[in-house]
DNA sequence: ATTGATAATACAAACGTTTACATTATAATT
DNA sequence: AATTATAATGTAAACGTTTGTATTATCAAT
């Protein structure tokens, strides 16, 4: 069996030492005020003497809580999805709950791996992001089912019946941003986005067009990339492909990440232009690092910290009460604001 | 006490409906030889039909064995410790295991309080990075004395007896790069750095100094910064400054760091310098997004996936033997090996 | 049929907590 | 001194598994 147990004090040898219950000692221990303050005391610092800790396994078993977040991201290789983790551990950890975060791969085989695991009580409840590859919802349902609270942040492409909603709103910040571009006199826009297979992008790529019909402007399919590609090198190798065998190159490009911006501005920087003298690009996201480039990028500001904390916020209210705020709920669902950061690749 | 239990599934539920003891059904969940083939259908068929789900929580403190693994990091925004936590995960999933990451916020404070979380049984092995404060290390040895698997990396200023230990070898790894700057003719050389509280920055710039000695050539301490700023812009600006009030401004800077690297270039550019032309410099780290800046830089790759890796590979290890692998051991070292990536920042 | 071996299953304790309920101690009131 | 209220502590069941040991079933050999 346990391996360890020779070496770990537990309640019972701290209630043997003390000549007292195990019941007492387990309340003295939470600061019950069933037990009289002299006893506590003896409790605390025998405790301390004996290096007792808690064992948060048993504890949980008993009390049915793990005090445990599920984190379930598409990918640790994307900076905005760890900005957000970060945004959910420094909201949870306020409250005495930490976060175990899975990767999904960016695969919906592994999604759905580790709903499963969550299934298994290691966790309070769960916080997630849908891969590129996610079409199909029952794993999610099925959680929702078994009453985990549930909380989905970003690429939400299908509201979930009794699954919180954290997002911005694509779709508009892509209008607004490329409404600068058609306000700055460029009459030829170019995008390039990843894969169309991702709600996100499809909604950027969406408001991209609302933005052209709003202000009666066109734009050439020609002009419109959707990468393919997952690995660095390979994007840029589609960027570049893509930009060096256009006859007219736009005058400006909206980009659906800071990273396809970054990869662009390069591309273009190795085929002559100058951004933003020639090109103006635009990306969104706002990465950390997307203001040590030179020239700095303007970009659309996602609240990816924020978004986190938002996220965590809305998961404890869930596990809390216990009970699911419904679809229909104003409080189901919470659209962030973005913004928009001027810096150099614009003019 | 536990609010979901009507809802739940157990293996009394199901050896109920099969007319079977729990430890039958047990044995047959877990493939075990001592229950007839058909009977162990019969389990798994009821078990699917009533969407059973094993109770992680119940089989850790029956087994003693969480199949979680406890993974303290300085802070999560840094790529580099995502990268060997993305390499613990690879390597730990394929044996069932999955981890918990913990940043301490670079503070000494939250590193201790992440370490007595883990002394709280929900972990099986504990992989852990010091933050720049830590010089102190009462914290880790009562975790070893508490039995629990330990596995340092990076930042390891001092070897602690009975963890193991994973790394690179900064000093050398410094003192390659330098070398390279120095045969490039460069006669007066900067070095740019972060803290020097953190002993890998100590490391490579004994590195950087030792070069110099081996090549009978010197520097100037003016030419010598060790940033003190945590917040990237803050750190421009360190550096903007450094350079700007500098009279004689070397021909060539290794910084100990991708970031500060590009943070130098930067500075330089906006100075009117060109690099690689007018000045070289050298990063260490080779971060993913190294790449993407232009000019590309020229730095020491790290290879931080594969530390993860290690680091998993010796954890499992020592959890596995149940014994501590001891510090003469030659098991209880790792270190791996660097190579220079040349790219556009040097000539 | 009886015996014996072994295959299959069952029983019950254990893992370390929490907590409802029961008991005992203490102090206030008569 | 007896009664009562309440403070303090204790007893034991429960959480859902695993696993050592005990029991029963099965079947071959006599």
């Amino acid at each position: 069996m346990n391996s360890k147990i020779n070496s770990r004090v537990r309640l019972e040898d701290l209630a043997r030492a003390l000549k007292l219950s195990i019941a007492t000692v387990s309340r003295a221990m939470s600061d019950s005020s069933r037990v009289k303050p002299e006893t506590k005391q003896r409790v605390l610092s025998k405790a301390k003497q004996m290096g007792y800790r808690s064992n948060q396994i048993a504890k949980s078993l008993s009390s049915g809580k793990t005090n445990v977040l599920g984190v379930i991201i598409p990918r640790y290789d994307e900076p905005f999805f760890i900005e957000v983790c970060r945004g959910i551990d420094y909201y949870v950890r306020k409250h005495d709950y930490r976060i175990l975060i899975n990767s999904s791969r960016n695969s919906f085989k592994y999604e759905k791996e580790n709903v499963l695991a969550f299934e298994r009580g290691t966790v309070d409840g769960v916080a997630m992001c849908f891969t590129h590859e996610t079409n199909s919802y029952e794993h999610v349902e099925e959680l929702i089912d078994r009453k985990m609270p549930l909380v989905l942040f970003d690429n939400i492409s299908h509201k979930i019946d009794g699954a919180g909603h954290v997002k911005i709103d694509d779709f508009s910040s892509a209008v607004k941003a490329v409404e600068i571009l058609i306000k700055h006199k460029n009459n030829s826009i170019g995008y390039i986005g990843g894969t169309s297979k991702k709600s996100v992008f499809n909604q950027r790529f969406d408001g991209f067009v609302e933005a052209h019909k709003k202000h009666h402007q066109s734009f050439k399919t020609r002009h419109v990339l959707n990468c393919k590609s997952y690995h660095q090198e390979h994007e840029f190798y589609e960027v570049f492909n893509f930009l060096s065998k256009l006859q007219d190159v736009p005058n400006a490009f909206f980009c659906s990440t800071d990273n396809y911006a970054i990869l662009c501005i390069k591309a273009l920087t190795k085929l002559g232009y100058k951004v933003p003298q020639d090109i103006e690009v635009i990306g969104f996201g706002n990465l950390h690092y997307s203001n040590m480039f030179t020239p700095e990028l303007t970009c659309v500001s996602q609240p990816s910290f924020k978004m986190g904390e938002k996220v965590a916020e809305m998961l404890l209210n869930k596990i809390d009460k216990g009970f699911f705020i419904s679809n229909t709920d104003q409080n189901s669902e919470i659209v962030l604001p973005t913004k928009l950061v001027y810096r150099d690749t614009t003019r």
